[in-house]
RNA sequence: GCCGAUGUAGCUCAGUUGGCCAGAGCAGCUGAUUUGUAAUCAGCUGGUCGGGGGUUCGAAUCCCUCCAUCGGCUCCA
């Protein structure tokens, strides 16, 4: 008999060699037939492999993770199955489970697979998932299981067998199809009710580019056909907020073939958005010791060699710009910090003048692979909200989480709850990607990792996501269809003193070299906006839309009075439209309802003759009538309150 | 940059296997209407079918190439 540990931490006596499965039939059938996987000591485990020695157990349905990996996982078995009866002869490379779904890395040889052969690959695993294929897990050794995958010509799993350990080997075996994988999977395939393969994409081996592309094939699976409906329903949703519809629609930004691709062209409206987001952190900046600098948007080569960018990026850069007749040579500056060094430099400094923040939105150029370019938020030239702390060593920690603190707030102020902490630093088996000592390296990552701690943030560490000069903390937003994108960046840096030979005069009379911060809570202005149009669907916070009043009268009639209420209002500086035209009042309220225009006051003949406006309120519909001034006291004090914070 | 897909009017999209001067709705312009809470009616304008080259009696449609966009990969100072 073992004893089973169940997660309330009760204890009950199996006999030796139970399965998962039955434990759970032991527990209720409503359970049995609801698990889909199961840990075993908080390893994943296989639901019918036995048990044999004193367990914790602890069982998964579809709505914990570990659940929908199991499942996207054997999945991802089922549709290599397809694809190998679809099309014999083809290589494997690796099938895991992701955040949503699944996919596929295989090497078709001469073949292709197209869009329109996703239909019959998808029957052909709904074919397989009704037959209610098992997944037969067998242990083999090293040399056998290269013997296997050398007979089918599968170079890829020879590969991966290859870095793999004697004795953790296992295959798979559904239907007609064996995989290397180490499991576990699901009971059986009867539970996968809904297939859709979602994209087809190249995908490099191992993810370098020096290797084969291979062809990826994405897919989704669902244990209901409803879930499927609902998961392609939410898609299309998130798609209705995709910034470059958006950003389209209410005319905020544009790009132009002929100015350059990945070269944003904003928009008035968007301009206006965009002016307002800045004077908001200058705002905050004055607030936190700030000071405003202004630099320009090219520099000569040498600055750059001296910050070390050229060496590491020169070749991937933007060409420099060259003079006719000195022949001196010029980049656009990729970043702002070899300036803002520079201004440093500019007079001695004594410690009592530090720390020094010297802030700037400046305006940097990087060239980035076509295939890389997406919308505002991955540009060739876009606007940093950027910022360097000079700092004495003393200071380092207390100005990182003065920085937390600003970013936290503007996430705050603008309602981005859910994002991630991510702690980047080194990674530790190519150490030849990065600048600086060792020790000053391990100096900046602990300052981040105490600092972070010290604000409480609840942080993620990825070795290898440091920039090339120093470690960062990131923070870390999704967009409407669930991509990440890096937006606030605070990053410690003891190797730009160093090379710009930085220093200040301490206390005791000695040169000292001071520690550099960069920052910048928005990261860029391009990417923050995209990623606030898409978390708001266009609906922008009051204090930040565009036009925050639309006046729309009944006829033409009213247009004189439509006016005097607009400028009525914009005397309480709140920013007012009329809708002159000569159209029905029910289509000047649906367009400027679709331009999100937070209230529209509708205006005739009554309210003409009362001096009273009839309110309508962006999503809400009609909210009543009211003293044109009642209104304008009504929005200027929920400005105020949005703004009060600020 | 790589793999795959897409590109028709300012916008959203139709255009059958290559075949009459390339269509619709919205937007724009003109006129009528003077409107009470999400599209008033009529007329008109507007397109080198992404650019270039080729095949063909004939190309939006087939082929090549370049450009741009989309989904991924790699990259991301």
């Amino acid at each position: 008999m073992i004893n089973i540990t169940f997660p309330d931490g009760s204890v009950r006596n199996y006999e030796n060699g139970i399965t998962g499965y039955e434990i759970a039939k032991s527990i209720s059938p409503r359970l049995a037939s609801e698990v889909l996987a199961m840990s075993l000591d908080s390893k994943m485990w296989d639901l019918k492999r036995p048990i044999n020695e004193d367990a914790a157990v602890r069982f998964y349905k579809w709505e914990d993770r570990e659940a929908k990996n199991v499942f996207w996982h054997s999945s991802s078995h089922i549709m290599a199955e397809a694809l190998e009866s679809l099309y014999p002869g083809i290589k494997f490379g690796i099938g895991p489970a992701i955040e949503t779904g699944f996919y596929y890395d295989v090497d078709l040889g001469d073949r292709t697979i197209t869009e329109a052969d996703l239909k019959k690959i998808e029957d052909k695993m709904m074919e397989f998932a009704r037959q209610k294929q098992t997944f037969e897990r067998s242990d083999v050794s090293k040399a056998e299981a290269l013997k296997t995958y050398s007979e089918k010509g599968d170079q890829y799993k020879c590969e991966l067998i290859r870095d793999l350990q004697d004795g953790t080997i296992s295959f798979y075996k559904s239907g007609q199809f064996t995989d290397l994988c180490r499991g576990p999977h699901l009971m059986d395939t009867s539970v996968i009710k809904a297939v859709k393969l979602t994209s087809i994409a190249g995908a490099y081996w191992r993810g370098n580019e020096n290797n084969k592309m291979l062809t990826r094939i994405y897919g989704v699976t669902f244990p209901q056909k409803k879930m499927l409906d609902e998961y392609l329903a939410l898609l299309e949703e998130a798609k209705k907020r995709d910034h470059r519809k958006i950003g389209k629609e209410l005319e905020l930004f544009a790009f132009s073939p002929r100015v350059g691709q990945g070269l944003p062209l904003w928009l008035p409206r968007g301009a206006q958005l965009r002016e307002r987001l800045e004077m908001f952190l200058k705002k905050v900046q004055k607030a936190y010791g700030y000071q405003p600098v202004i630099t320009p948007h090219i520099g000569q080569k040498e600055l750059y060699v001296t910050s070390g960018h050229y060496a590491k990026y020169g070749k991937d850069s933007f060409r420099p710009i060259t003079t006719p007749q000195e022949g001196e040579e010029f980049l656009l500056k990729p970043m702002n910090c070899p300036h803002h060094c520079e201004i440093y430099k500019t007079k001695p400094r004594s410690y009592k003048d530090l720390p020094l923040r010297l802030a700037e939105f400046g305006t940097v150029y990087r060239y980035e692979q076509s295939g890389e370019l997406h919308g505002l938020t991955r540009v060739r030239g876009f606007t940093q909200d950027d910022a360097h702390i000079f700092c004495r060593p003393d200071q380092l920690k207390e100005e990182f989480c003065k920085v937390i603190d600003i970013v936290l707030y503007i996430f705050r102020t603008l309602d981005f709850k859910e994002y991630t902490a991510q702690v980047s630093l080194r990674d530790p088996n190519d150490r030849e990607k990065y600048i600086g000592t060792d020790e000053n390296w391990e100096k900046a990552e602990s300052a981040i990792i105490e600092a972070a701690s010290e604000k409480g943030l609840n942080t993620v560490v990825e070795y290898g996501e440091a920039a090339f000069y120093g470690p960062k903390l990131d923070f870390m937003v999704k967009d409407a269809i669930g991509r990440k994108w890096q937006l606030g960046t605070i990053q410690v840096d003891y190797n730009l003193p160093e090379r710009f030979d930085l220093e200040y005069v301490g206390a005791d009379d000695k040169k000292h070299r001071p520690v550099m911060i960069h920052r910048a809570p928005f990261g860029s202005m391009e990417r923050f906006v995209a990623v606030l149009i898409e978390h708001t669907g266009g609906r922008f916070p009051l204090w930040l839309t565009p036009d925050q009043v639309a006046i729309l009268p009944i006829s033409e009639k009213y247009n004189e009075f439509a006016k005097k209420v607009c400028s009525l209002l914009n005397n309480y500086d709140i920013r007012a439209l009329v809708d002159e035209r000569n159209e029905t009042i029910g289509k000047k309220i649906r367009e400027n309802e679709l331009k999100r225009i937070p209230y529209l006051l509708i205006v005739g003949e009554k309210e003409a003759e009362s001096g009273m406006v009839s309110v309508r309120k962006q999503g809400e519909g009609d909210k009543g009538s009211m003293k044109t001034e009642e209104f304008a006291e009504l929005i200027s004090s929920e400005i105020r309150k949005q703004t009060q914070q600020i």
